[in-house]
This record gives C-alpha cells, structure tokens and sequence, in this order.
DNA sequence: ATTATTTGACCTCT
DNA sequence: AGAGGTCAAATAAT
C-alpha cells in the first residue's frame, strides 16, 4: 500500500510518507503481526542449508598436521596452538543460516579473509571473520554466498539474496563495546555471556518484509568481491539511509545461536547515546509500541522475539 | 604509514 | 583427488 509513497516520497514529501506510515494502516498491521509474533514460537521451518557440522578432529589428523609442518610447509602454528583451535573447534560448534540481501549488514564489524568458487554455485564464497577478533578474541565468522537468481534470473527489481552462514558465536558482549574497546586499545574480558536463543521466526515475519518494488532498475549480477562493503560502519546503521531488506534466520547446531545484530546489539534503540541523534518522534512512538506489546521490563531476556523486534522497528522507521 | 582487501598457496576432510 | 576453509604476502585504499 505504501509502495507510492516510499517511491515518490522525495516528490510528494516526507512529511506525507511519515504520516501514512505512522499514522495509518501500516502501523496497525504492523503491531497486529509483531503481538501475534511474540505468542507464537513455532520450531524453526526445515533448513534449506545443509548441515554444517564441525566434524573435530581426530588423534591421527593431529599426528598428520605435525608431520606435515614438519616437512616445511607453509605452516606457521605451534602444536599447541593447533591444540586450542581444535578444543575450540570441537567444543563450540554451532552456525546458523540467514538468508538475506543484506548480507554484511548485521551490525557487526567483519573483515574479509578470503574467497573461493564453490562448486556448482554461480558466485564465489566470500569469508568474513569478525574485525576486532584479535584484541576479544571473539571466533565468530561467517560466510557469504550469492544465490542464483531465482526464476529466469532477468527480472527487473528483484534484489540478489545471499545466504549468509555464521559460525561460532560472538563472545564479546555486543558489537558497539567490544568495537570500542578495541578500538582504545583496552583488551576486553571476553565473557561468556548466556547464549542468546535465536528467535523463531513465523511466517508472519514475511509480512513484515518490503515488499520488493519492480521499479528498480536493473542491475547486473552482483561480483563476487567488492561490489559490497566489507565492513560495518556504525554510523551507518544508526543513522544510514536505506531501508532494511527481508531477513530469514535458520539455525541449526548445539545451542540456538543468534544472528549477532538482530537481537543484543540492536543497535538502534531509542535511548542510546549512539543513536539519540537519529531519533524523533517515531522512534519514541516505536519505542512506545513496543513496550506496549512486549513483557514487563526485565522479561525480555525471556522473551525471545523482544529485541527482535526492537531492532526491526527501528531499522524499518528509523528514516522517518 | 596504516588498514583493508585480494589472491594463490596451503591445509583438512571426505 | 577434489572441495571447502584459512593463511599471509602482495596490493589497494585511506
């Protein structure tokens, strides 16, 4: 309904656009779909992925990985460090599976570490690790991978998805402080804080989605390097333009995981001194709202679908 | 000068 | 042997 407005809005005013959003239908619509959300937790739909298991590792493949350093390959590890990193690797395993055309941006800083043909697949694989590893030691990384255009390919408007598969969860508290942190040279404790659940996301959530417009205009299939940032610029997401695409969230592994931006970090919420600046009415309106729907303060960390929510608010209204 | 990305080699697993 | 993941030297960007 509001497709129009969100085209021509630079034509028609803001002011306009702000008010059918806000003080219409699509709010309504939009507090009707979040209430049903929250009282409903169904099991995550089938993985569409593949299972990404962490094998571990084996005596014989230590033995085999000490031999071949050995022999003088291009390996650099101690056997020790080898040792951490497969405790790490068998002790921690957990990924999950966003399906996205969004894909770096989930509020976490990532820097590029390589890229790869995967067989069969029409775009490169590109692999992210977490930009302030070394100073939290947060292990999380991801990778990303381009899927072919669904269809014929050739339709005008329809955005390229990505699936964006996470690995190990982050250790550092939030994105925001361990950033900051690590940016002041501090080394930051990396805290065990409790695994985040990740929400389960109805159907429901796909209304939520924009609906995607045909009036963009063509583009060619995106490359597999550089044609998007590689890293997240904070500012950007507090105060960025752009309205955010649709998300889905798989998870699978030991413990349910949560893509790291959509819930802790949340990086948009009215009151923080990051993002004050940004916000006005609407966000407080937003704020509102959502306080209206979710648990009394403090139940959140119950309730898996609070900061979910949250950051999909003020993601979605945040340019208004 | 510093930081980020690219890219080919290297490594493990199947 | 091939596939997928990671490393770090080389290169590019800031």
């Amino acid at each position: 309904m509001q497709q129009p407005l969100l085209l021509h809005h630079h034509c028609s005013g803001e002011q306009q656009l702000a008010h059918s959003l806000l003080g219409g239908e699509a709010l309504r619509a939009l507090n009707v779909a979040l209430s049903v959300m929250t009282k409903q937790q169904q099991p995550a739909a089938a993985l569409a992925a593949p299972p990404l298991t962490s094998p571990g590792f084996s005596d014989d493949s230590k033995a085999t990985i000490a031999t071949t350093m050995a022999r003088g390959g291009k390996r650099w590890r101690s056997s020790s460090v080898m040792d951490d990193a497969w405790k790490k690797r068998s002790s921690s395993s957990s990924s999950w599976v966003s399906l996205t055309t969004v894909p770096y941006e989930d509020g976490y800083e990532w820097r590029k570490y390589g890229e790869k043909r995967i067989n069969g697949a029409t775009h490169t694989r590109s692999y992210f690790r977490y930009t302030y590893r070394d100073d939290t030691g947060c292990q999380a990384t991801k990778h990303v991978q381009q899927q072919p255009p669904q269809g014929d390919g050739a339709i005008c408007g329809d955005p390229p998805m990505f699936q964006v598969t996470y690995n190990n969860k982050h250790t550092c508290c939030n994105s925001r402080t361990a950033a900051a942190a690590a940016m002041n040279g501090v080394k930051q404790e990396v805290e065990q804080a409790p695994p985040v659940v990740l929400p389960h996301l109805p159907p429901l959530v796909e209304a939520l989605a924009f609906e995607r417009t045909s009036s963009v205009p063509c583009q060619e299939p995106v490359s597999s390097s550089s044609s998007f940032p590689a890293t997240i610029n904070m500012q950007q997401l507090c105060g960025g333009a752009g309205l955010t695409a649709e998300q889905h969230y798989y998870c699978h592994g030991d413990t349910a995981a949560a893509p790291s931006s959509a819930t802790a970090t949340s990086p948009c919420i009215p009151g923080d001194s990051a993002c004050d600046d940004e916000y006005s009415a609407g966000d407080m309106m937003m704020a509102q709202m959502a306080a209206a729907e979710a648990p009394a303060a403090g139940d959140h960390d119950v309730d898996p679908f609070y900061d979910l929510e949250l950051f999909l608010l003020c993601d979605s209204f945040k340019d208004y």
